[in-house]
DNA sequence: ATTATCTATAGATCTATAGATAATGC
DNA sequence: ATTATCTATAGATCTATAGATAATGC
């Protein structure tokens, strides 16, 4: 456990990362992280013996942790501003690779361990939807937004944001445009489409 | 070609639609779409030469032109009254299986042949986007809401109504508390979250 | 005869394991 | 000696094809 061997763990996990956030769980096989670490797949047992499984469920896990901390640490810079809070999540979300979850759901998760994807997706809503629909609550506790639901609004968002993903990259200069494209589709949900 | 064919051709598709749609086109192996039908993997070529990736495109096609002539006649069926309109949309999309486009686009169409997969995404726009944005451009023409990009606007709709395919079945007693849902999601982006 | 289905099997992957080998650290 | 990687291979699937066989239609 030297630090070569920590830094070749760390890129085993970002390159599957990568692919499995891409393609999901199936598509992925471990000779496609194989050769993104430009290694022979038998070798990935080393660092995962539990293989495919076990490297998708830490890249999960890993990711959820790093967007909740990212979520949360974007709301708090983003100051008590309730509009400037939710375009710090639209930010987040459209420089960082797409979540899908509906893919995740019922594609992903049903391939792999029961318990595993059942931890996977508790940690999803604690990761994604309470930071979100925290500061949702906390803006309704002052008034200014009327939301029935909290924490499914924070779902309908994630979803809503995650769309600027599917507009395929030939539309879509760089990546500030998707920012752009994702705070555009946050100020409808928050302004809602009717005239007022 | 006689009607036992038909039968069991549709059949196929059948089930190679729900399975398709459900976990995504590398997930799902002739085998359980052969299952499914209770017959020999083998027999399914005689209906879809072409194979898996054969029955993948007709059957997203079928899906997405059912898709498309739905709501458009749900939309034309629900009167002159957007918000109606707009929750006819909603009901339509809670009522059938889920259209994860994401995985569509990042993961399924990746995986099949270039040309029917640019097919696939034109079908995709045609079909769902287009009855969608055509009711926001009415609505917007008649002066009763501000959106500044209906196509832009017509996607994420779609992208946030399909969440409530994400909640899982334990949460969701029956079809009607989907519909419930996918209609408070609507009324969310129409009216907005902000106090008025 | 034609149609619909089956069995058997080839060939390509994929996951996973065993054991060899090279590099590194004491 | 330990660590990191490789080669080789077993065993399980998967897609796809060939050819046999049963059922149906003329």
């Amino acid at each position: 456990m030297n630090s070569k061997d920590n830094l070749t763990h760390r890129q085993i996990l970002d390159a599957s990362e990568k692919l499995f956030s891409e393609r999901g769980y199936t598509a992925v096989t471990l000779q496609d992280i194989a050769r993104a670490v430009e290694m022979r797949h038998a070798s990935l047992y080393y660092y995962a013996p539990g293989g495919k499984e076990e490297l998708y469920v830490k890249v999960m896990e890993r990711g959820f942790r790093q967007h909740g901390e990212g979520l949360t640490n974007a709301i708090i810079e983003s100051g008590e501003d309730f509009r400037a809070q939710i375009h710090a999540v639209a930010r987040w979300f459209a420089t960082h690779p797409p979540i899908d979850l509906g893919r995740i759901v019922r594609s992903d998760l049903p391939a792999i361990e029961p318990a595993a994807a059942q931890r996977l997706i508790t940690l999803s809503l604690e990761t994604l939807r309470m930071p979100i629909a925290a500061a949702v609550r906390n803006a309704a506790r002052k008034g200014q937004v009327n939301v029935a639901d909290p924490d499914f609004a924070a779902m309908g968002l994630v979803a809503l944001l995650q769309s600027v993903h599917n507009i395929p990259p030939m539309f879509m200069g760089d990546t500030e445009d998707r920012v752009q494209a994702a705070i555009a589709s946050a100020d409808m949900l928050l302004d809602g489409w009717f005239k007022r």
